[in-house]
RNA sequence: GCGGGCGUAGCUCAGCCCGGAGAGAGCACCAGGUUGUGGCCCUGGGGGUCGUGGGUUCAAAUCCCAUCGCCCGCCCCA
């Protein structure tokens, strides 16, 4: 069993499963395409170097999740741990900025990261996402989070929590960072082992620590907001007010700050209390720097992802569909059956048939038991008269028709 | 990467603490009862290296060690 064993968090989706996924798929591909979203698909691996200068060469992603080999040309390649990065890298490899001031894409596919796996968190894991290029105004954030929640909506899903923050320009967020470093170095000898770690690599994660000992000096320390100019301030206060405007509630959370490095202004995070440890099943904000940062133009854009399995968590559950709508049952003639079955396929119906020879009391249970309302039946002695019987499995009515004129008979039987 | 819990039939689990007679139950699956008719019922049947490897013992599903996997928390994030 252990050499049949999938590698470590790495997940079958099975057939009964699918229905799920497919529901998903679709309701991302139409609801994107109801904002004007277009998709993009970019390759599963990138050059490693493109992922430490976006996500940030002192985030964990990059530190300690990435999968990384050497190609036979001697190239670091990188399984993608996130999609942002490569929609980039597409967009000034095409030229595509030049061509239009403003996208918007979408995308969906698996990623990886190289993490101890859990509920919710699978080393290839799926998102869908979104990003806008070419607007610098809240506008675009604030589409960006209704599409975000029309998918949600669209899914039936309704216990969740959207929490904002803000985290302002670059200049603003270094500044923040600076005084948040310089506070925290007072009590550094008090935080957590896990937050001095951070003072050095990644200062503004201690906010959301978890670790009760940090907890005193967070409440106690410099807020973004102090650090924020009138603009970066009027921003987040359209995106807050129009999103309240539209009914969508938000929960302004000052301690949110996410682990990439490209974000400025709008941070959001979509949880909920059902998922446990990995509680956010989405995210985004803004990166106003990173398009310049990649060699391009000063290309302003804001996006978020969903992370697909979290939202399967959160899924509804979806009645079943049937394999087929006619199961073709053979009583003593079974090339006769694959005859009718064959005929019925080409007419447009899902039809299948026994391929175990099999007895007809068998093929009846297995019909019943895939759901399939109506069974058509092959027997020998109708066979030789021209005819095949009808039985709706709803309720054991039956009767026999002319192979001839089978195709009326069944979309009536359907009907039932 | 750290701490904890759990791995027995396809699934859910009992048995393990207090080692010993045939490795069990329910569901699922297959067949028969109806030699051409599903669902309900009855009868029978198939299916298990007790996660894997090692150790202790006359004897291990049961005790010990290691390892792999899943789950929970930390961490991280979607």
């Amino acid at each position: 069993m252990s050499d049949l064993q999938a590698v470590r968090g790495m997940h079958d989706i099975l057939p009964e499963e699918l229905p799920r996924w497919r529901r998903l798929e679709e309701v991302f591909r139409t609801i994107s395409a109801r904002f004007g979203y277009e998709e993009i698909r970019t390759p599963l691996v990138e050059y490693a170097h493109l992922y430490v200068r976006s996500v940030g060469p002192d985030t964990d992603i990059v530190h300690k999740e990435m999968y990384l080999f050497t190609d036979r040309g001697g190239e670091q390649i990188a399984l993608r741990p996130e999609f942002t990065a490569g929609v980039v890298r597409a967009l000034l490899q095409h030229g595509l900025l030049h061509r239009r001031s403003l996208w918007r894409l979408w995308y969906y596919g698996p990623a990886f990261r190289y993490e101890r796996p859990q509920k919710g968190r699978y080393r290839q894991f799926h998102q869908y996402g979104a990003e806008c290029f070419g607007s610098p105004y809240p506008e675009s954030d604030v589409e960006i989070i209704q599409l975000a929640v029309a998918i949600l909506k669209e899914l039936g899903i309704t216990t969740y929590e959207l929490q904002l923050n803000t985290l302002g320009t670059p200049v603003e967020r270094r500044r923040y960072q600076q005084e948040l470093v310089a506070f925290f170095r007072e009590v550094r000898s008090q935080l957590s082992a896990e937050s001095q770690q951070r003072l050095e690599r990644n200062p503004l994660r201690i906010l959301d620590s978890k670790h009760p000992a940090d907890q005193p000096f967070i409440e106690r320390a410099p807020q973004i907001w102090d650090s924020l100019g009138r603009e970066s301030r009027e921003h987040f206060q359209y995106v807050y007010t129009s999103l309240r405007a539209v009914g969508i509630p938000v929960q302004v959370n000052p301690r949110l700050v996410r682990g990439l490095d490209y974000y400025t202004h709008t941070v959001f995070e979509f949880i909920s209390p059902q998922l446990g440890a990995q509680n956010a099943f989405g995210g985004g904000g803004r990166y106003d720097g990173l398009v310049e940062s990649f060699g391009g133009p000063p290309v302003p854009a804001v996006g978020f992802a969903f992370g697909v399995e979290r939202l399967l968590l959160l899924l509804p559950e979806q009645p079943g569909q049937p394999v087929a709508q006619l199961y073709v049952a053979s009583a003593g003639a079974p090339e006769a059956a694959y005859q009718v079955a064959m005929h019925l396929r080409a007419a447009g119906y899902r039809a299948v048939c026994d391929l175990q020879r099999r007895s007809l009391k068998a093929q009846l249970r297995e019909a019943d038991r895939l759901g399939i309302p109506v069974a058509v039946i092959v027997g020998e002695a109708e066979w030789q008269r021209g005819n095949v019987l009808l039985r709706l499995l709803s309720n054991g009515v039956q009767w026999e028709c002319p192979f001839q004129d089978l195709l009326p008979h069944v979309r009536q039987a359907l009907v039932h």
